[in-house]
DNA sequence: CCGCATTTGATCTACAATGCAGAAATAATC
DNA sequence: GATTATTTCTGCATTGTAGATCAAATGCGG
């Protein structure tokens, strides 16, 4: 069972956090290479989702299709408690590790 | 090749920047476990810290053997300064991430 | 209107990189 | 030779990444 969550992870439950009950695949992704500044593929995306889904720091629904070209159903996710957990505890590990920390 | 270090990785590489010259395996990992508040087996710690030598993050050295019992010659480390740009990088990532998410 | 190109969105498959564990090896002192 | 400190080795689990494929809706030419 995986323990703490990895980094993409965390960055992909900040981005659904942000964009609240607007989190679906492609809003998610964009969200991601705006603010990361990185490319996203669309299967690294999903797997993840799906992981983070198996490991209950996710859950996602299907929303009804939307009347618009191609508007098939949106997935939808939202952050669970235990996800908001490990995203908080990494970041305060993180900050423990840094604190101090000079550079050169 | 990896763009990105892992989470670990990260941890890793500022055990190393704040034990400055006293960086080689076991304090590394004593600061870890400390620090970090989680357990790293000897595998882990070497397996990564090779890793990330072979990125040129680190380099290491072997030091002479100092006269205790069991005084085998450590291995000690140093963080590069591509090391240091991707620890940098990593972080202002985050800060990005984080920037204006609410919880919950 | 029928059928097909187009669009948005999700799933599948395969593989690479990273994380993790514990046993084994090495080299020194007692 | 037993003990201690330290590093190396081997194997497997988890996470990250890529791109093709599948699905379902609308738009449009005929």
């Amino acid at each position: 069972m995986g323990e703490h969550p990895g980094e993409f992870e965390q960055i992909v439950m900040l981005a659904v956090l942000r964009l609240g009950d607007k989190a679906y695949g492609v809003p998610i992704r964009r969200e991601i290479e705006k603010r990361a500044g990185r490319a996203v593929t669309v299967g690294a995306l999903y797997s993840t989702l799906d992981r983070l889904e198996a490991k209950g720091y996710l859950s996602s629904w299907f929303a009804d299709p939307v009347p618009e070209r191609g508007g098939r159903s949106r997935r939808y996710f939202r952050v669970e408690p235990a996800g908001i957990e490990a995203l908080t505890s990494a970041r305060q590990m993180f900050d423990r590790m840094w604190k101090g920390v000079r550079l050169a």
